[in-house]
DNA sequence: AGCGTGCGCTAAACCGGTTTGCTAAAGCGG
DNA sequence: CCGCTTTAGCAAACCGGTTTAGCGCACGCT
């Protein structure tokens, strides 16, 4: 082939060849009944034969859209694609994305601030995840005048946002270790994005907390601060956080997981400790993530519509965006618990005592 | 704010309110020197004012470079982003991306067809994934005139290619299964993304079908046509795959799974139909994802660096996009066999005779 | 023949930045 | 005080498309 070496072919080479302006080329491509049919073929087998591929940059500055939308992510992606969560999340928002032809550009913090990275990026708007409104970063991204749907934020008044009933799940799945009879238990949270004093009691952190502490308070059971870790949302980071937990002393008969990936962490330190569940421990996740059916032993956890959550949120940023009008919609979806393998009984003192009589 | 339905402010209403040309204002952001000091410092608080954000799109059209790589899948987002394994992959593409400043934007078949995303994107280079030779639209995406890394392709001579040893995994793997008397085998690929006859004997699939096959043969077995099965790489895929082997009446002993998503499908339709794993049948998976150490059982499975793949990728096209030569490495890394428990000896005529006689 | 209409196409403006070449003024050495 | 070199900033070209306004021409009608 000839055309190895060669400068990219422009719009004004194919018009050159076919005889024809600029704006026939144009035509041929983007408006074919504002010229003569002929013509519009003749300028597009010229322009196959040449190889000519519109600049999409070029492309997007005339028409002053990109038929992009941005998919921001507060921490890195190296570590946001290592909870299952997200991926889910990006099957619903590549479904809908895909669906209506629009591109999908993943933007994180470039070298520490999304502001930054905010203001690099091509797009015709944004799907913020877990953006919350104390992050400090806040107010640098709004300011790029594009319309954005937030997902998994603190409440945002006057913004579209997208979430589910974090609460009413949390505190179904602790009013459901109350019911098994438990009454020591530990929470393990994920880490904000970016640590920033205390956690916003509207955040999905503090949603769930606050379901936890309304389920748990069934039982009469008051949560202790030094009963709280925290540590980031991935299988490694749970199973790190649990196993400090224990050797700090904790001896809980329940374990409260803020997300699956953190839940099966647990289940893996719990294994390497030798620690049996659910007969000793038992471990509620949330999110209800595909793998979390096929751990060992399977998890009882929080279900929520993941996909259908990134769907919803593109689907609503898109018809802000061609809408042209800013919807301050605000979605809540519903949570539900799901009961698996991964609790039981809380261990009673009875049997203990059983056990240690027979001599 | 006042800023609310104004439009958006450009470099010559920066240079107007601050009285210096356009040249001036974009100095002050990207050519300091060449202006006094207290000028680019006036300008560069004229402009903060205002609420000037320079157009992403603009800057890139005259630049000639927009720091952003496509990723191109060939499959849509939906379906790719369900297999655990591109989530791991984006790990390792994320990470060096994020390193070097340079955005990620997924590109997935527009309508079916990928040579049109490709032709839309906006980006300096593609890392391709799994995107064969003989892929349908390979000559359109080509055509683009952008450098492209292919990951996981067939064999792609003079074109830079990131890739893992695959027929040594996978001969390993059956060799394990060999050496522990299994002699009745089924696998299950994962489908080409696009149905293209037969699949290419280099292709990944070709490449691991074949270490299979010399595996076997250490142990004299031959794999029938009717024992391989096909369905798509992910844990529904897999469960559906080999639930219609068994209820077509196949009875392996072992499964040479050539991913851990429909491994992992695979342990999950055993549970339902009753059958014991390892016990009754052993399952070897492919990829090493995270999550496979943390099923039940922990599952065998040939490890590959997933995520060092997708940072290597990364790194040699940035390689290529900055030093302007098209550099045709081919980089091979390993793989290795991680025995876990969802693999143990063929059950045995014998004990099954054994148990049958006792009468 | 004269006039209005619509078809087929084009020149030029525009999108919003960056970059090149140049000029006027200031600084400097002799 | 002169000529040479910097320095500071500007006008205009450029990136590669799309879009607007309008021109010339053929045709149909009266």
């Amino acid at each position: 082939m000839t055309t190895e070496r060669t400068r990219r072919v422009r719009i004004a080479d194919v018009a050159l060849a076919a005889g024809v302006s600029k704006t026939a080329v144009s035509f041929a491509f983007n408006n074919p009944d504002r010229l003569a049919e002929d013509t519009a073929t003749r300028i597009r087998a010229v322009a196959e034969q040449l190889g000519y591929r519109p600049d999409p940059v070029a492309r997007m500055l005339s028409q002053g859209r990109t038929r992009a939308i941005g998919v921001l992510t507060p921490q890195p992606l190296s570590v946001v694609f290592s909870n299952p969560f997200f991926g889910a999340l990006c099957e619903g928002i590549g479904l809908a994305a895909d669906e209506s032809g629009f591109g999908l550009y993943l933007i994180s913090p470039l070298h520490g601030s999304l502001a930054r990275a905010v203001g690099r990026a091509s797009v015709d708007g944004f799907v913020a995840i877990g953006l919350s409104d104390s992050h400090p970063e806040i107010e640098g991204v709004r300011r790029s005048g594009l319309p954005i749907v937030f997902v998994d934020s603190a409440a945002m008044p006057g913004d579209a946002t997208i979430e589910v009933d974090d609460e009413s799940g949390a505190q179904a799945a602790a009013e459901h270790l109350i019911g098994l009879g438990h009454r020591d238990f530990t929470v393990i949270a994920m880490e904000p994005p970016m640590p920033f004093g205390r956690a916003d009691p509207d955040s999905v952190i503090g949603r769930r907390m606050a379901g936890y502490r309304t389920g748990l308070a069934r039982g009469g059971v008051e949560l202790g601060n030094d009963r709280i870790v925290i540590g980031p949302s991935t299988v490694a980071g749970g199973a790190l956080a649990f196993r400090h937990a224990w050797e700090a002393g904790q001896r809980p008969t329940a374990v409260l997981a803020m997300s699956d990936a953190i839940a099966i962490g647990v289940l893996r330190s719990a294994a390497d400790l030798g620690i049996d569940v659910p007969g000793q421990l038992s471990v509620v996740g949330f999110d209800d993530v595909d793998m979390a059916a096929f751990v060992n032993p399977p998890l009882t956890t929080v279900h929520q519509p993941v996909r259908r959550k990134g769907e919803e949120a593109v689907r609503l940023l898109l018809s802000v965006i061609e809408r042209r009008t800013s919807v301050a919609e605000q979605r809540r979806l519903e949570t539900h618990l799901i009961v698996r393998a991964s609790t039981g009984p809380a261990p009673t003192r009875t049997r203990e005592v059983n056990r240690a009589l027979p001599v």
